[in-house]
DNA sequence: TCCATATTTCAATAATCCTTGAAACATTGA
DNA sequence: TCAATGTTTCAAGGATTATTGAAATATGGA
């Protein structure tokens, strides 16, 4: 993921109702869901949800695809997953304290090579 | 790092200024850089500067002392980490192809390996 | 104390983003 | 074809964010 992506992706998360999204969007799985569902389930407007829809897929973090009268959405999990690695490579510098926590706890991400480039 | 925050240090790392300011002062490491030595390294003026510096320092990514005539910035690596851990863990569900832990549970971060992954 | 340095604050403007409701578009079934 | 459903687009407005230069504040040294 190169730099002006990352800051599109970090626009697009910096907003409630599309943080939202996501987050309903990566449990309901590669199935997706309808943009309907979606407004219901964020509480908000047909046409303000097509608008963060729109954002986010052109963030590159979601995608879309027509079903019948629906346009399901899904999450786009390579760019989610980009986002988490240019946060910890390149954005943190693969730093050893930002890098040292891992889901749980444990060290992850080529410790050894974290390792070489400590201070503190 | 409870949502709130998160919102806050998405739109704080969604600006490029911003952007690069985080990456210079993890590069920088716990020593920091004084404000108008970041400025300069970014290209933009003093006021400028101070502005995108109060914004991350209110989403708490980095954080400020004074010594001497300057004020000296330094990255919150905790908040970074906090950070990370977040989008993997909360705002990602977990989920293994964001995690980019494979099905037979090899280590995470080698993204390389993550990206080349299909998607069912 | 006075001056230079380092930085912040302020006010004004420009730019961008968010929300809303109405209208338009696409699809399906009668 | 017509009506119903699901979604997007549009325009207008309000709200937030970014940039600029000038003025204010804080520190250290002569």
């Amino acid at each position: 993921m190169d730099e002006r992506q990352a800051l599109m992706s970090f626009a697009a998360l910096s907003q409630e109702t599309r943080l939202g999204v996501v987050r309903t969007l990566v449990v309901a799985g590669p199935e997706g869901m309808a943009a309907g569902a979606i407004a219901e389930a964020m509480g908000v407007s047909a046409s303000n949800i097509s608008f963060h829809l729109k954002e986010l897929e052109r963030a590159g973090l979601i995608a879309q695809r027509r079903e019948s009268r629906s346009i399901v959405y899904s999450a786009d999990y390579d760019a989610l997953s980009g986002l988490v690695k240019f946060l910890m490579e390149d954005c943190c510098a693969g730093h050893p304290r930002v890098l040292g926590v891992s889901a749980e706890g444990k060290a992850c991400c080529s410790a050894d090579a974290a390792s070489e480039r400590q201070h503190v």
